[in-house]
DNA sequence: CGTCCGATGTCAGGAACTGTCATCACACTA
DNA sequence: TAGTGTGATGACAGTTCCTGACATCGGACG
């Protein structure tokens, strides 16, 4: 990230970060898949903590309060914690194609990992993928909103705001 | 898409294309961005052709009825329509991480110009980046459907199903 | 002390792109 | 009719990403 935000992604040679690292090329590969990985690495922490929340979800819970209650927890016990750390990730990754190519695909395997632990509670198969759809859109515009901000409201808030805004969305006529 | 329908992405070459097209590997790169973008020509089009619809809607329709009406016009015009094709075409993207990233990419710039235009109507931003990105997550479902039916239902009927699925799953609780 | 194994280094090579310059076909004009 | 300009293509060299194959090294373990 350091070569990233100091450069730029394109600019930035893997030789320079295996150098910077103190190893070689061909170890930085056997680490991570490609030049894009290694900024979505915790990306498998993740999904395992949504997908817990989930699975431990009351069974009284409905498919979008179990998976809002993932976002939330997630956005409490990850995102706010390094919340810095968030931010200069974000914006180095909106600052490159590739990377938003990488971030979407993370996302999307985020939301079949959902998809699937909603299976497992009983939800039926469109609902369920729909529901983890809109979760993750839910989430993509609360944290867009949460970036962007001048002040210091928690993404907990913007995924509330957000959860009610869908609604009243998809509610009108 | 001969060539990635008989070899796989992965294993055909920018040269094998260039030479099937009958001319040289630098032209390819001179009409398409990348190896990937050549199955992604057409998604232009279909922006625009969303996008007019949205902005042709009467101003009495509440945003999901503009973009579900954008949807269904698509379904019509354009998918229905050569129904082989975009079965072949949707099989090559699906055999491949690559070309799923690049697909989400343009599934996303989607978004965010139903995004605009709603904008461009008045809706506010919270809401109208959400109703986009709502109606493209409807649309991933029901396109999803559409392919991996046996029978021969038509796109718009996946895309009415899956818009009340989603009303349901959001209005629950 | 010997052996094994995982992590790393070294090297060669393929494929995706890019920059640069030359060439060619065609339209437009004097 | 000759000249000129312009857009598309070819030719070629070079960089970067990524992979396979093999060698080496250092620590765990018996």
């Amino acid at each position: 990230m350091e070569l990233y935000r100091e450069r730029g992604y394109d600019s930035t040679t893997v030789a320079e970060i295996a150098r910077r690292a103190g190893l070689t090329e061909r170890t930085f590969f056997r680490h991570f898949a490609d030049k894009r990985e290694v900024l979505f690495s915790g990306s498998a922490e993740l999904q395992e903590a949504l997908v817990r929340v989930v699975d431990d979800a009351p069974e009284s819970s409905s498919p979008i309060e179990a998976i809002v209650a993932a976002l939330i927890g997630a956005a409490d016990a990850i995102f706010e914690e390094r919340r810095e750390f968030a931010r200069q990730r974000q914006a180095v990754i909106t600052a490159n194609v590739d990377l938003q190519e990488r971030e979407l695909i993370k996302l999307a395997t985020l939301a079949a990992a959902l998809a699937g632990a909603l299976r497992r509670r009983g939800v039926a198969d469109p609902a369920a993928s729909l529901a983890a759809e809109a979760g993750i859109a839910v989430f993509k515009v609360a944290f867009e909103g949460w970036t962007a901000q001048a002040g210091d409201r928690n993404l907990s808030q913007f995924i509330h705001e957000s959860v009610s805004d869908l609604r009243a969305v998809t509610t009108a006529r």
